[in-house]
DNA sequence: CTGAAAGCGCTTACAG
DNA sequence: CTGAAAGCGCTTACAG
């Protein structure tokens, strides 16, 4: 397919080239109204459409933004992330090439120099969930920071409100009249979000008058099997010491609770009410009772960064930028069951 | 900054343009080794690296592919797929560029023509899920079909093998003894893997000797809502007449079963075996027990359809290529209760 | 108001 | 064995 060029439209519609490029980038309004009105019809009637490849040669400009991820494409709710980018990308325009590192640094090293030899026009670099890491080598000015911050600064970073998030959760349940609320947090690696959701949740109980209890602050790898443990450690606390209220570090911990609940007999919200964290697709929504969670802005950050990395919103490069995480009200928390009204478990099963 | 020009190293190396560029390519092996080695040294020193905008604007060719996707980064199970097919391109020195059309038709065509004018070496075409479609227009020829095939053929397709899905999860629980066997089915709208799993069930229970019987078909919609209704649906039944193994659609319909047999004190596989479609991430294996499920090969369709769109591999443009759908055990399945020995769910609550 | 010319940074026939 | 020249398809000072 042999397709039409600038000079084949030039020489159809009897001017320069100068003049068509002139027209159709409506660069310069010098030319004649009669001179850009053939030029343009012209250009539409041969399906003129100008090649990108020479023109980025000659402007330095791509109209491409390059996204590296670590596994992001892998990694199941983080998609949105993506997605919101891509929109962003494309409502302005702009073409996103994605290479996703899958985790390896010798492909992410090669992956940014290779996009920044390839001439995109912004870089966003993001992470499968929040974490502060140490700015990777090769990195131009002004690439964006999606899901995780360097530690140093001087970039801009997006990332999720954790502590605000860990602050509606623990609210939420605190609003529903429950006094004795557990918080079962990631045992694993500690990431950023597992200590800022604690602080949320230590927050809100001191303002709410509601002194900690050590015996209700549980750990859990973040699996269903980790959360059904966490609940039978919460379980085999005295009747009058049990949590009415448990707030999951994530929605698979708290599809673990939902699940040994239902094996003990213990009703949700009715004997216990319980919020998670992610709003995990095809998780929360699907859980019985549908999920209250806390929901992790992807979609929103990753708009947000496509916008600072087309220089479309303004913002600085030393503290990230948070998003915040909004609370999604299903159905499992309701108001406690008076002390002690929770069946046994032990007796039920 | 202020890149290395080709003819930077031509002067550093004393030598001309022509010769860089060649033993760069190692395009001819006329030139001198002496002179190679040189030229390969200099540039190496001064940290040259070819702007391929301008190789592109003289080869046409752009090391780039185009994927084009309805959603595919929204969906969870299916980023393995862009995932694949990005680490195919990048282990080939290629690079994706990406566009999500959230089911857009206007969008799609922009897509198409922009991947298309920006001079994409290849292009594959994906789906979220297994669908047969009308091949949009302007596709060039050669597009790769990933997770759908076009209707009248003509381009390069690969779907997973959904009727070996059905015989594969039919058969796990014919193998484990059961005769009385239920097939939940999709009854949204009819997608062409919810035929081919239903002949899949049905051959072989054709093959084993057992009568379908109709009343364990029954239809839900994909959610784990559905699931629970299907399941007590099927309870309803005679004890004498229940499935003592199930079958169902998607993942997300099993969960609903696991969730109702949960709380009517039916155990998992003691009382009823459980098979899945779709090993959806952080769902299937999330389950207790573990889900015993079949498979989509979102990977390896990713990995195929670059390299064809790669031409790596051959391949035929009439019929699609069968991607087969392992099964993956988990925990789910075991033998029969004895008829009548699972609990009347009726009385357990 | 418009055109001729140079140039973006490569590759590739064509000479020698 | 290597160099000079043209050209990929645009844009943009510079003339006129």
């Amino acid at each position: 397919m042999t397709r039409v060029r600038l000079a084949d439209v030039a020489k159809a519609a009897g001017v320069s080239p100068a003049t068509v490029s002139l027209v159709l980038n409506d660069a310069e309004s010098r030319i004649s109204d009669d001179t850009k009105e053939r030029v343009r019809r012209v250009a539409h009637e041969v399906g003129y459409s100008p090649n990108p490849i020479a023109r980025s040669l000659r402007t330095r400009v791509t109209g491409t933004i390059g996204l590296v991820s670590d596994r992001i494409a892998t990694t199941p709710f983080a998609g949105r992330m993506l997605a919101g980018a891509q929109e962003v990308a494309r409502e302005n325009g702009r073409l996103v090439i994605l290479v996703d590192t899958d985790g390896h640094p010798e492909i992410e090293s090669d992956a940014i120099s290779t996009l920044v030899n390839h001439r995109v026009d912004g870089m966003v670099y993001a992470s499968m969930y929040h974490r502060v890491i140490p700015a990777p080598a090769g990195l131009p000015a002004g690439t964006v920071f999606l899901d995780c911050r360097p530690e140093d600064g001087g970039y801009p970073a997006v990332v999720p409100d954790d502590y605000s998030g860990g602050r509606v959760a623990t609210q939420e349940l605190v609003d529903a009249g429950h006094r004795r609320i557990a918080y079962i947090d990631n045992d694993e690696d500690r990431p950023v979000a597992a200590e800022l959701r604690l602080r949320g949740y230590l927050d809100v109980l001191a303002e709410s008058g509601i002194d900690p209890d050590p015996a209700l602050h549980v750990f859990s790898p973040t699996s269903a099997a980790g959360g059904q443990q966490a609940a039978a450690e919460l379980f085999a606390l005295e009747p009058a010491q049990r949590p009415t209220g448990v707030f999951a570090y994530n929605d698979r911990i708290a599809a673990g609770v939902v699940t040994w609940a239902h094996r003990h007999g213990i009703r949700i919200p009715e004997d216990l009410s319980i919020v998670g964290y992610d709003d995990q697709q095809l998780v929360a929504s699907e859980l019985d009772p549908p999920l209250t969670t806390v929901s992790l802005p992807h979609t929103a950050m990753g708009r947000w960064a496509m916008e600072v990395a087309l220089g479309l919103r303004e913002t600085d490069t030393e503290s990230p930028h948070l998003m915040d995480c909004p609370i999604v009200r299903r159905a499992s928390v309701g108001p406690p069951a008076h002390l002690g009204s929770a069946r046994d478990p032990r007796v039920a099963d």
